[in-house]
DNA sequence: CCCAGCTGCTGCGATCTCGCACTACCGTGC
DNA sequence: GCACGGTAGTGCGAGATCGCAGCAGCTGGG
């Protein structure tokens, strides 16, 4: 069985995609110690600056609350870092510590080869799927605003 | 901020999509009484001859205790049914009621329209982008399996 | 300059997720 | 026809999710 035979619509089917693409990312970053999810948080605050909780939030499109937890296990696991932004006193930066680098460092390694079979197995090009993902997006986003 | 600038990767810009799909999902189900999550469980309970736990873990792309844990809940709401396999002892048949299939006859008609928009929204035909899925979930599968 | 309403964030808690360990059953090899 | 490795399903429990409500701190209209 490769395709999801059952879906009825494009939204499920995508939703059904999700659900093996994350059980997979998480096998291959099994050995270095952080989930997917974490994975995508750790890259994003790696940027320059870093970034406050609510950008973080909108970058993982994930609930406020959620990311909020999220960033306090991660704090207390060393490899995030809070400081008060200077703007915004309800606010903070989040950013790596060198421990966070390292375990991001480390994750990224184990995480290439996957990425690179993934986009080897794609038979287009990445920025076409890329690109269809967007458009995707930008049609859920004008749906639900409707 | 329409696009996830943060991804570095087709695989998360994936993800991200995932989350802003799943709870635009949810919204546009809202008043129907089930979530986006049990709509796709009773989309494919309600086949002839239902499926088996097995089966529906497989087309949810969600482990097998997740499922089970799902399923005992639509149980107790009294929507789905649980018939013994006759080929297999260990196994069981799940099925719709007749409250289920009323509740998922409320919930299609509230998601349709949800649909229509996006897929009207996307600018491309929809079989180019349930293929560029395809593609991505094969892609997946065979890196995983490497 | 101040207050009304808004926004960023988080504590709490009900609910859900899913790995581990286990049981019941199947199928193959002998 | 029996042992035995494999598969279907689930109970349990640690941990994660995220809605609600609440608290700072911001901001704009008077």
């Amino acid at each position: 069985m490769r395709r999801i035979p059952e879906s009825t619509t494009l939204l499920f089917d995508l939703w059904a995609l999700a659900n093996a693409t994350h059980a997979a990312l998480d096998e291959a970053l099994r050995d270095s110690g952080l989930t997917a999810d974490e994975f995508a948080v750790y890259s994003v605050l790696r940027r320059p600056d870093g970034r406050t909780p609510s950008e973080l939030a909108a970058a993982m499109q994930l609930p406020a609350t959620t990311v909020s937890s999220v960033v306090r296990r991660l704090e207390q696991r060393g490899h995030v870092e809070r400081a008060t932004d200077p703007t915004d006193r309800r606010s903070s930066r989040l950013t790596l510590t060198p421990a966070g680098e390292a375990a991001h460092a480390r994750a990224r390694k184990a995480f290439r080869p996957f990425l690179a079979r993934v986009e080897a197995g794609l038979g287009i090009p990445v920025d076409r799927a890329r690109d269809v993902l967007d458009r995707i997006d930008e049609a859920v986003r004008a749906a639900a605003d409707a």
